[in-house]
DNA sequence: CTCCCTGCAAACATTTTGCATATCA
DNA sequence: TGATATGCAAAATGTTTGCAGGGAG
């Protein structure tokens, strides 16, 4: 998990500014849990920087995703929404309750694939593994 | 795959008509091999069903992916793009080259699902699995 | 001090809703 | 024939662009 310092730095050295509204933006989602559209990011965002335009939300996230820092999260539910990214793109769990996005282990995951393509005759270049379901925490609370 | 008036007995033993709109969309799916949004319905669909209107795309979509004859398909490139749905959904493969949207084998992947779940404490309530790369078809049309 | 970045407003694109008419069963 | 579905128009929603001013380096 990247510090908000490491991040911004990883922005200055890109050769972009650390803003008000970049910061905010990192903030956000750094504190988010769960996956968020730009509408939220935006709503969030304007607590910590007041003066945030939406404007400057979509194109921060249009940065960050750029720069490996944020990643769209897609599926059913949440179509546009955006997390923080700090792992290799491509596997993320949803929690159906509380909308929190994490990681889960990948092990064994790239020789099914591998198996998958000779089988078909399809040369994967990516893939997208999404999964949805409760997390841990939130069985928890209906004990 | 099924026919277009297989297609249309579900619709109707569903208790919804069957119209020259709905047709015209179901044909549009099914003459397309790739992943289309409501836009490129809609202009296909005219050339079909002259009268057809914007608002129909979008009732029937969500009609055929209420009966699972259409699903949407999700991603980086086109998050709003709709398919046919023959088989259960949650797995396909996307061609970079030509758009295509197929099908592919998925044995195994319940099991390893499974022992995710156990691993990470999470239930797993469902599944995306996207593969993006190259079909064979286009692997082909290279050399 | 300079240029990048911002926020506002407006343009633009996409999807949904209201309603009178057409059409399927 | 009667209820469902349609298409138009307009509203609502979401995203992008133009531009003058502000703030980071």
């Amino acid at each position: 998990m990247r510090t908000v310092e490491e991040q911004t730095e990883i922005i200055r050295s890109a050769g972009y500014r650390v803003t008000q509204s970049r910061l905010a933006v990192l903030q956000v989602l750094a504190q988010a849990a769960e996956s968020l559209d730009a509408a939220a990011i935006y709503d969030l965002g304007r607590q910590i920087h007041p003066r945030l335009g939406r404007v400057s939300v979509y194109r921060t996230l249009d940065l960050l995703t750029g720069l490996g820092l944020a990643r769209h999260v897609h599926g059913e539910g949440n179509c546009h929404g955006y997390a923080r990214a700090d792992r290799p793109e491509g596997h993320y769990m949803i929690c159906q309750d509380c909308g929190q996005v994490q990681e889960f282990p990948c092990a064994g995951l790239d020789d099914w694939l591998d198996s998958i393509g000779r089988q078909s005759g399809f040369v994967i270049r990516g893939h997208l593994l999404q999964l949805e379901g409760v997390c841990s925490g939130c069985q928890n609370s209906y004990q």
